[in-house]
DNA sequence: TGAGCTATATATAAATA
DNA sequence: TTATTTATATATAGCTC
């Protein structure tokens, strides 16, 4: 109940680095909260996918990430079962070591090693990890001597990977949230451990998503 | 002048999926818009990176990728020169021949061209390119035999490339944008033209956004 | 498709708890 | 750090061109 009110309200700021670090922390944390809600109203409105990282000044990542979401979402909500079988990729395995530890990393590794056997079933994604691979294998020649022909093969076996890699991380994404489509990872920072920053309670969920992040990461 | 205000201004709509097609479409646009210049100046005003992919209703994919921007936007604002020689990738030779038409091709060609000359001389990409190259090849084998040696070591690899490569284009687009540091591209849907749906001006802008924006689809 | 316009709905900068 | 509260800066829904 202080009198005092020298400059409240929303003040205007100019669009460059804040310098002031506490209020820059400020800053982040309620803008990255905004890009995702807008990024979750546009995925909603228009029923688009969109899939996003953010990493923070600490450099931690937080991703946002949301597929073909309405009907999936309604579908797990509702309880219905999930028509296609679900597998999940392989570069969670990658990225998700980086910040657990040795048990927690068996304990991934058990739980991709599983998804890979349903994987393999289906063989899709490790038919076009191979079709990628030899593609890529022209990046060892020098690149002036690459024929364009190659150079479209390439891009074609690396879209239709990416492809079959965000829909199945798509969909054991929908699966597994719970109440808002989008939540955040910790992946690529030096320090913290997975899930200490999830925002949802599903670690299944966590790790599909990080997927995704990671897919993005990479490149 | 006409003078029937009916419903002016904006009006609250409920967050679900938007009926009306045109209007969907409209408002996707809108807000697809808004949530680039949203990253943007998260971005821009906590120096951070982002990375983002949002695919339209009709399939297209747009993207947004933002690295360490503000000391290199102010760089190039006030004209200062770029201290490592500026290079570009390669990925844009091979996601802008997509829906380029033979001339365009060879006019990119060339130009790539040139920049790989530039590159090879500093060897970065390349090398890079190549450490991943090896790294992959991993991917041959059954996934189930891979140590996790190597998957930490592919995940460097790639990490370290991605680095690289999100470091120059960002060199590049700084220096090569005018007004906002945001621009959409079209790349992973069926049809369209490249560059018919770029929001800047400058063709090389264009070019070497789009090499991000390829960094972040091939996944 | 975009490109404005207007009037409102929202997001948020600062201060504060 | 996270949550409120204000007062304002922005984003945008619905229209028109």
């Amino acid at each position: 109940m202080v009198n005092k009110k020298p400059a409240m309200g929303r003040q205007k700021i100019k669009i460059e680095k804040i310098a002031k670090k506490s209020h820059l922390q400020v800053t982040f944390s309620k803008r990255r909260a905004g890009l995702f809600k807008k990024a979750s109203e546009l995925s909603t409105l228009c029923g688009v996918d969109i899939a996003m990282i953010v990493f923070s000044p600490a450099q931690k990542a937080f991703s946002f990430g949301h597929p073909s979401v309405d009907s999936m979402m309604h579908r797990f909500l509702t309880g219905s079962p999930p028509p296609p079988p679900p597998s999940s990729g392989l570069h969670q395995l990658i990225e998700t070591r980086r910040d657990a530890n040795v048990h927690e990393q068996n304990m991934q590794l058990a739980q991709i090693l599983n998804q890979l056997e349903a994987e393999k079933k289906n063989g899709e994604v490790l038919d076009q990890m191979r079709k990628v691979n030899r593609s890529q294998c022209c990046w060892e020649a020098p690149i002036e001597e690459l024929e364009l022909h190659e150079l479209e093969q390439l891009r074609g076996a690396l879209e239709e990977l990416k492809k079959t890699v965000a829909k199945q991380v798509n969909n054991i994404l929908i699966q597994s949230t719970s109440s808002l489509p989008f939540l955040a990872v910790n992946g690529v920072g030096e320090v913290g451990n997975l899930g200490t920053k999830l925002e949802i309670d599903n670690a299944s969920a966590a790790l599909h998503f990080n997927n995704f992040a990671y897919a993005q990461k990479i490149c």
